[in-house]
DNA sequence: TAAGTTGTAACTACCATAGTTACAACTTTT
DNA sequence: AAAAGTTGTAACTATGGTAGTTACAACTTA
């Protein structure tokens, strides 16, 4: 069980946004090339960005941009708009539990609390980090490399 | 995408076993009843636990017994036995993002730590959870049905 | 109008979860 | 030693989600 790759790609294209945008047209084959993930898969991430009021895309001219500022979107936003859990929870539970024992009728009540700690903590981490910090970290490493292949 | 019901399964069954094994066998049967789960996926979880070192069970005889103490039981143990990520982390990385690209060649770098950290976060809320709580809870609700039931 | 792009539907391939059936191996009871 | 009950495991199915793919209408700009 793993979250899904959905999540990094729409941190990497987001970064892509931030990066390319201004001297170019960050289209979804753009995206597609640099995540080495299909366009249609790119175009339906940017979808769901588009939707959670992370980026703008046009049809027709095309290219993405951001809409808000880079330390306002968290991991947390990012993670929230691709990787829908809808109401379940990070946690699945087993659906039918026998209300008959005792442990099988309290054990939802006795869990629910602790579970939704342990995703609590989880997502207090994601949003304690932002894109701003993300694409910082991405511009220092690629300046590093410029130097590098200078010498 | 969510965490295998396995896991609530897990802790369902090992609570059933301290609760229930001072009285009675407690078989896979008994504990497929309780859950509301397949007989079958009862032994396989039982096996994981087992391979764990959390629980005991005896072939021919039957009924599973806890090898720890409660207290020594985190739900992080619980979750590593059950829902295995392998070698894999819990978030899962596109896999083929383009070298050619600066934003491609280093984003895996930028993400691993932050990811690390915030599967870290998910890990040590489920560590400072024991089976020891998670049971006393159990009891203390049980008992008051019981007190409700009385009057 | 032509070229390039987005948004979306429809389909496929693949994999993991969970259920199910079946049965050999084992323990205990009689 | 036979019978009954149980575990461990293999093999198979059903289901659902992820991701890839093809196709195309709607749109924008040159």
């Amino acid at each position: 069980m793993q979250i899904t790759s959905r999540f990094t790609v729409a941190v990497h294209i987001l970064t892509c946004i931030e990066i390319f945008s201004e001297k170019m047209r960050v289209t979804s084959e753009f995206l597609a090339g640099s995540t080495g993930v299909n366009a249609v898969i790119i175009r339906n991430v940017l979808g769901l960005l588009r939707t959670a009021g992370i980026v703008e895309t046009r049809q027709g001219s095309g290219g993405a941009h951001l809409v808000r500022p880079l330390g306002e979107i968290s991991l947390y936003d990012i993670y929230v708009a691709v990787d829908s859990l809808d109401d379940n929870g990070l946690f699945r539970f087993h659906e039918n539990p026998n209300a008959q024992c005792p442990v099988g009728r309290n054990i939802h009540k006795v869990m629910d609390r602790r579970l939704a700690a342990a995703q609590q903590a989880l997502e207090n981490e994601l949003r304690s980090m932002t894109l701003a910090d993300v694409v910082a970290e991405t511009r220092a490493i690629i300046c590093e490399d410029d130097k590098g292949h200078a010498t």
